[in-house]
DNA sequence: GACTGAAAATGACCCGTCTCAAGTTTCCGG
DNA sequence: CCGGAAACTTGAGACGGGTCATTTTCAGTC
């Protein structure tokens, strides 16, 4: 399995990616790399140089951060289909802020980031995209440190189960956990004890039904008065 | 007093207007308003659209976001030669994320964004300064959460004060603290009680002297070595 | 230099979440 | 289909930081 197997249109899903001409997108092609990661194994550590950006294909990676201690904060699980690192490209020193770790048998396309700085300059359109990608994801990290600081244990985990709705549903959803409890506990920051007592309480006032790492949520509009969210 | 007497040199410090030409910066400046602001005003709310980003001249600006009950988080302190709000304007939506308030009589540059967009269709070297500012800032947004999940109230305040000694200091440093410590126990995302608490504990290890809101720190390396950090 | 309201400090008590220690269930590899 | 490890749950107890109430300090100001 080859990265010039990967047709352009599944690259051009990638939002960065879909200005690019034909002849761009073949640069960025061959300096791509396919890689595969048995679960368990790293893509990349925290502090370590910074020469690829990637995009998930299949699979499943947890970026964290680890304190001296050794505790563990998961900031985000990645999912197929998205890029990231894209940013750590233009930050001073080029070192990841993150490290990355497969959650189970994952494959991905890594973007050379020397290439991709290349066409960058070529195109002011993917610059506007990669702004956008970026504004994103600090208005989601924004989101994050007000959840931390200004939301208990419980609304962490209820606009979290609120974020898993998909965008069409009604007032009920099914929704599948994206890695285990114990994972999802330090993305939300909380130890995965509290995590099970949490879901027990909302399974007593028949909010929600747990079974495994599927969740049905039975009344979202609860859920967000709950929530208190917009 | 009013935007056009403003230097060329002034603008051209902030970092997403360095590269402009002479014509570009004329347009920017034409685009700009001088606003001024006294103690307590708000120069933006939370969920307002955002037509406008700053650059603040003189005072003291505080980014901050409020829970449904009112509490407040304080996410970052803005002071004079700052520049705030650029990435809004790439998100959907382009409503700003925080709130902005004067902790002081403050002045301050709001750029115009349709301008400014305008010219970083023209200079792809803007566009690469300001990704480096949005990556910035999402490094120090992910310090900021793993600070919030991973350390406790006094490993935040002592890496705060770190944070906040010069580059040039040796093993000794005196700090005037940005704000009223109440805000500053926002910042950290404590209460003003656990702050003053804190800062008293450390004041009897010898660590600092507290004296308003000035705080000279003893012994930069044990702390650093309290910290933790590198 | 006394007056006043805000900021800060202090003490007592409380509560949400963590920690530690067992269980129990689930999931795989053989 | 079995055995063992990992994931998850549950209970008891501890503790960091929050809350509330009170006092002290301080910056302006008349």
């Amino acid at each position: 399995m080859d990265v010039q197997t990967i047709s352009d249109e599944e690259l051009r899903r990638l939002p960065v990616l879909t200005a690019l001409s034909e002849e761009q997108l073949g640069r960025v092609r061959r300096g791509a790399r396919l890689v595969q990661l048995v679960e368990g194994e790293h893509l990349f550590e925290h502090g370590q140089k910074a020469e690829r950006f990637f995009m998930l294909r299949d699979g499943r990676i947890k970026l964290y951060r680890l304190s001296p201690e050794g505790d563990e904060k998961v900031i985000e699980i990645i999912r197929p289909g998205q890029s990231f690192a894209e940013a750590v490209m233009f930050m001073e020193g080029k070192r990841y802020p993150v490290s990355a770790q497969a959650l189970v048998r994952s494959e991905l396309v890594a973007f050379d980031n020397a290439t991709f700085l290349q066409i960058l300059r070529e195109s002011v359109e993917t610059c506007f995209r990669v702004m956008a990608a970026m504004s994103m994801r600090l208005r989601a990290r924004v989101n994050e440190i007000e959840a931390l600081a200004l939301q208990n244990a419980t609304l962490r985990l209820v606009n979290y189960l609120l974020g898993e709705v998909p965008e069409n549903a009604g007032d009920t959803a099914e929704i599948r956990l994206p890695a285990p409890k114990n994972v999802i506990a330090s993305r939300l920051s909380v130890q995965p004890e509290t995590l099970s007592r949490i879901l027990h309480q909302l399974s007593d006032k028949g909010l929600i039904t747990v079974q495994g790492r599927t969740i049905t949520l039975h009344d979202i509009p609860a859920l967000r008065r709950y929530g208190g969210l917009a």
